[in-house]
DNA sequence: TGAGGATATGTCGAATCTGACATATACTTC
DNA sequence: GAAGTATATGTCAGATTCGACATATCCTCA
């Protein structure tokens, strides 16, 4: 079931999710806003790696540290969308690729 | 001039722009960041007020106050994307708004 | 003019997010 | 299986952002 899987990430991302609103229960804001974090995330991962950088490397660059790149590519909820994009722009990515980032491909689980 | 007008609209709204690194010396990222939270603030107000709410009905929908609405639409620096896009998802934005609002027209100043 | 509604600006303590660090796990290569 | 490199996870004090409130400004309408 995919909804399953889905929960089971994002409560392991620190998403309160499982209690009182159960996760079908997730407003319409809530799912939009966990769903364009994790398009980001995996667009992150995915640009950082197509230009062969390791997380310390793309942690120098963006004056961070490597355990933040790996929560944020791990769609962490303790990384802001702000660290996120801006990272994303330290990679060299423009609005449009932003924009493609957020509208193209479904980020779901499973 | 227009980098004038742009870089008072910047200054006014908390950017450290006119010191040791003069506007021009913002790194790519950088004005790519401050673009981006202009199109979000833009796109915001415009939202808002096509539906007809006041500041503090926004303020009250999206469980803030409406001096924080009021610093969105200005693109106060105090601001994060993440409040801002909360809000744009809180108006119904879909993904395919924000790509477009983040992609679409230029968000530079006079 | 002045009352009322909408928006702007400044400040505050509380909540959240940050970089840094320690440490753990995973995968190669020897 | 030790050493080396990459990534993951947990914690913490300091920085940033938060909602709330007070107050100021700007309109419009009577």
């Amino acid at each position: 079931m995919i909804d399953e899987a889905r929960q089971r990430r994002l409560e392991a991302q620190g998403w309160q999710v499982g209690t009182a609103d159960d996760f079908l229960g997730l407003s319409a804001e809530e799912s939009a806003y966990v769903d364009l974090r994790l398009r980001l995330s995996d667009a992150l991962r995915t640009q950082r790696q197509r230009q062969h950088l390791t997380q310390v490397e793309l942690a120098r660059r963006i004056k961070s540290s490597q355990s933040r790149v790996a929560k944020m590519e791990a769609g962490d909820a303790s990384i802001s969308l702000d660290l996120l994009i801006r990272s994303l722009f330290a990679l060299g990515a423009s609005n449009r690729d932003l924009a493609e980032a957020i509208n193209g491909a479904s980020a779901t689980v499973a």
